[in-house]
DNA sequence: AAGTGGTCTAGACCACCCG
DNA sequence: GGGTGGTCTAGACCACTTT
């Protein structure tokens, strides 16, 4: 076999490695590259990736293929495409996404962000049931109890458990450092951005517990909402259950698939 | 200018036009075509389309393009792809949808048809919730209720509000040619396809008449869950109330956009 | 073997946004 | 004007399914 020559005004760029199974589909594989560079923090939500035509070069893939890869991102809310301006990452904001569910209102119908109030943070011995939807095997994972206040008066009460190999910084930083909004914290203290959720609502009786801590009696229903909440790469970052009284809840949902 | 001389051998075939305003992108235009001929029946459940080349030399459109238009079509669940077979138009089945909401299981924890009893059927007049839900002009309006039982109790109260203009049949069969699924019957009795829902969810205190027929008590709660149906071109064509008791209700939910 | 959808390429032209 | 994404075209080749 020859070996090839390069004149000395031809430059070999290799292209960069892609992710994933070299069996996938291009378009597959460009998009677990950039998800997973969103993951990673090598691009910011609100950053602006390169253009298609300067990814298909980089890549040496025809621009086709990375549009398609790039518009599955969008069709998964990872990045926002702008005619005319460029594709940037999104910032999603899940963290308001309870107040979807219970009719919690201030004297004009609008709906307002609750007083947040985290009564506890700690490591405690993985729970079971955590160390499955988590996908754990730390024996130790990082727990914080948060009540969220309406009027001042506590209307969800919420366990929370987070690996603590990626939450760490969480269990040193004072209650005001992390705020109301607990996605934004997770982003700028220890870089973990939050892509998609997975609900499971339930109603129950109202467990004692929770009854002194919502001002409830024995006998009354309680919704709880379990949570599942995914980075870029889709894997579990953070699970929660959040309680609050039944006949505050509300939910509305479209659905296009009969299965 | 000169006019176009056509031999003989050259024949020409006139495109079929399109639906949509002229300035939509054509893969929009194509799908609103699509759609309609499968809401039209033109097209039904079951069907195969013409290949995509087919369609492509049909409408002299290129076949990237229409391409496009049945990959939307299958993305909203109206069409499904079958590599190395065919595109063929879909049988949704939301009738059994409300089961996923509540935990009606037999002994062996499976999910099984629950028996279905149609109480009444008659044309009433249009309560304006039912009009502004289903963009109905029309004054009389066809209203159905119907009790679904698991182990011969009455589980859920169904009250179901139908346009007379595409309904009509409804009112003269027996229960029998109904049967227990109502979208099937609603596409062979009246050509009516249902393919996409939307559902609201909200609790309440039960009401005296479905306490009556759940055999609930007063104080109970009871999930409502308000759907509205909608055909291949988004039509309205459904309005229905659903409502059963609370600790039955069960919900589960994936979302991938934070709004 | 023939027909279907799935992938990938290459390039033209348009619409939008900015400086 | 120059860069971006959006639309549309044209065609090669591959993978899957049936006859």
């Amino acid at each position: 076999m020859a070996r090839q020559i390069l004149g000395a005004d031809t430059v070999m760029h290799a292209a960069p490695p892609l992710e994933g199974d070299v069996h996938l589909p291009l378009y597959r594989r460009l998009y677990e590259t950039f998800a997973r560079r969103i993951a990673a923090g090598d691009w910011k939500p609100g950053d602006g990736l390169p253009a298609e035509t300067g990814l298909a070069k980089i890549y040496r893939i025809a621009p086709g293929t990375v549009r398609r890869a790039l518009d599955d991102l969008a069709l998964n809310g990872l990045v926002e495409r702008r005619h005319g301006l460029g594709t940037f990452v999104r910032r999603p904001n899940f963290d308001n996404a309870m107040l979807r569910f219970f009719r919690f209102r201030d004297k004009d119908g609008n709906a307002f962000l609750p007083e947040s109030r985290i009564v506890s943070r700690k490591l405690v011995s993985t729970p079971p049931k955590v160390a499955r939807q988590l996908g754990l095997t730390d024996p130790l994972v990082i727990k914080m109890v948060r009540h969220r206040l309406w009027d001042g008066v506590p209307r969800l009460v919420e366990d929370i458990f987070l690996p603590q190999d990626r939450f760490k910084p969480l269990l040193s930083v004072s209650e005001e450092m992390i705020g109301p909004l607990l996605y934004p914290a997770y982003e700028q203290l220890c870089g973990q951005v939050v892509f998609a959720i997975e609900e499971d609502i339930s109603i129950a009786d109202v467990t004692v517990d929770d009854a002194a801590d919502l001002g409830l009696q024995t006998g009354d229903l309680t919704v709880s909402v379990e949570r599942i909440a995914r980075n870029a790469t889709a894997t579990p970052i953070e699970w929660r259950i959040s309680r609050g009284e039944a006949r505050r809840f509300r939910y509305q949902l479209t659905s296009g698939q009969g299965d």
